[in-house]
DNA sequence: TATATTCCTGAATCAGCCA
DNA sequence: CTGGCTGATTCAGGAATAT
């Protein structure tokens, strides 16, 4: 079967402080693809063949020779011939993905408008489309055309409806000078040490990808724990990059010489610790508090009056955990829109308690109901 | 017919000292497109319509209403529906095409990736993919995507084996610090005085593209006195571009109050003096020069030798303008790479003449002969 | 008049849970 | 599946207004 392991089997669901566990299968992506559970995957990242067709042979000013992607597995018969292949793979992923999964392709001109149309086609909904620019590439050397200077990925949701996908927002907006995270992402090209040679010094694969790359597409996307697959394994950056993020992986690969260099490269990665990896407790994932707490836990009296920064308004809290202003009873959140004459208001950044230190935001008696709870566990 | 005309007809060829040409042309895209002679167009921009399928309204954080493209011309029952519009359009602009001509489309996500297939099934060959880089976008306001900050170009030749299309390369690259033009363009949004309203102060078009975009588009693939056409001329933003640059303008539009500010818009361009807009002369355009004319106008005579830099081989020139090296005869360019035991060599880099004051290359000679043409006009 | 602050807006596929 | 409620969420730049 071709199959390796290393650690746990991928597919229990990993504990606490599991290894991250990662597989290579050898074998053709779809067929192998669909022997996986369905709906089991959490994140997918394809970087398929771009069916570059190339003719004849480029040589650089200085006659050079440019060392370009001539692969057998770069080549298909026709426009449709690729599309077939293409279909075929990305059903398969969709097969193999949750509810709530995405998926990331990365391809160029040559290929990432059919892929993304044919996703269009088969019902992935697309997120966005993220470029990655390329600091340092391979200029034109005839002079007939632009630097190619970019490739592009499409990140796409299974389903237009899909509910839950994972985007780590405010880790990237943190990460990002607390601005949010763009669609142009800035990176080099893998080369130098990253760059995986044979005993001769030639490179493995003519397209390995930057792990800088894959960081940032399993960071933004995707949870430690999580099942990540790649069906075209290739040098196994995808699975070196989960291995160190904590993430489980499985990746699918035709050419061995590819896979035993892959099952290498992924067996010397030391995962980082569980503590540099843990997830980010965001304002949207924090656990929830029903304003009536605060009166239960008497931290606010019923017939305490709430009122807005500028004390232009007044409302009267009831023992049942609602408020009322004027003859209106409603929630913190509606009175709070009331009050404004707003369509909506979140009621925890708007509504203060009087104190003897003066106003006070509920808000901030939520936040000590919510470190409660963690320190209970 | 609801044709506007602008100076000279946009059909006749624009002669030298020519103001350029401009027109609006109100109806549909296809049938009026279908008007034009075939082969007679240089260059096509297009704004399609991009299908974003919106749902519901937006707001801001801060409750404030998102003026998004609410626009019927944006509405397609189906996928399969804006792929035939999108066939037809292009079919259209193909045929009004030049075979050197080349073509650009805009799009996003929603609808570029279906726009890229379509056009290479109808046989375009993509150039490039170029991504216009937004240096203020609209931010995602949920938090639940990477802020969608770049727009998607395709330029592509009318076919793959289209020969002469135009591409201003020295020129870009002497603009951009003597360095090789990118892929990726990074240019503000249209917005300021720059921005059509109406008498209200309301935007006049949703989609209005910055001039700066525009200019770039076509001063990298077209020439003064070139056709340039819009199948979505909008606002006008590309016909008041081609105007400024001295390039004859045809624009399609639909919508009668579209096309009445883009004629008030593209009347008031003043086109910049022709010296600003001369071409490059560049190395490829620059006249050819047969090594036969240096002996013809005696500047080499016929048995004279041609050597290498350091004299490591040495050549003998020919009446006829071939050389000989050894037994083998050929041309300056054969004969170098085989004196160099290379696959190609460029003679008027490589050959000298040996005179009084030393060795000369035979590429200056050469430039004499061609400052010699350009004084003669 | 100069500086500081507020306001406005741009091609947007922009939530999740529970009853 | 729908409806309703909770409550989380924005960057850059130009224009307008206030100090």
């Amino acid at each position: 079967m071709g199959v390796s392991r290393r650690g746990a089997s991928a597919r229990a669901p990993r504990t606490k402080f599991d290894s991250p566990a990662s597989r290579i299968i050898v074998g053709d992506c779809v067929a192998e693809m669909s022997k996986l559970p369905s709906g089991s995957v959490d994140l997918v990242f394809a970087d398929p063949p771009y069916n570059l067709q190339l003719k004849g042979e480029l040589k650089r000013p200085d006659e050079s020779h440019v060392d370009a992607v001539n692969n057998d597995w770069d080549k298909f018969s026709s426009f449709a011939a690729y599309d077939d292949f293409t279909r075929a793979w990305l059903l398969a992923c969709r097969r193999a993905m949750k509810p709530s999964a995405t998926i990331w392709v990365i391809g160029s001109y040559h290929n990432i408008f059919r892929v993304g149309a044919i996703m269009q086609d088969l019902g992935f909904w697309v997120l966005n489309d993220i470029v990655w620019r390329k600091t340092n590439p391979m200029p034109n050397f005839r002079g007939r055309r632009f630097t190619n200077a970019h490739e592009t990925m499409i990140w796409a949701a299974r389903d237009e409806n899909a509910k839950g996908y994972t985007f780590n927002y405010e880790a990237l907006k943190a990460a990002n000078e607390d601005v949010q995270a763009r669609s142009d992402w800035l990176i080099p090209l893998c080369t130098g040490n990253e760059r995986l040679k044979d005993k001769d010094g030639r490179k493995v694969h003519p397209t390995q990808k930057p792990e800088g790359l894959l960081a940032r597409v399993l960071l933004s996307s995707s949870k430690p724990g999580d099942l990540v697959i790649d069906p075209f394994n290739g040098t196994g950056t995808t699975g070196a990059v989960a291995r160190r993020l904590g993430r489980n992986y499985i990746g699918f690969e035709r050419d061995r010489t590819y896979a035993a260099a892959a099952e290498k490269r992924i067996a010397a990665i030391e995962p980082l610790p569980e503590a540099t990896l843990a997830p980010f407790m965001t304002a949207r994932e924090a656990p929830r508090v029903a304003f009536s707490e605060l009166i239960e836990r008497g931290m606010i009296s019923p017939g305490a009056k709430l009122v807005d920064a500028k004390k232009r308004h007044g409302a009267l809290v009831r023992a049942d955990g609602a408020i009322m202003l004027g003859n209106k009873v409603g929630s913190i959140h509606r009175i709070g829109a009331m009050a404004q004459g707003a369509g909506a208001c979140n009621g925890w950044t708007f509504w203060h308690i009087e104190t003897s230190k003066g106003l006070r935001l509920i808000d901030e008696l939520r936040a000590e109901i919510r470190n409660q709870m963690m320190a209970a566990g």
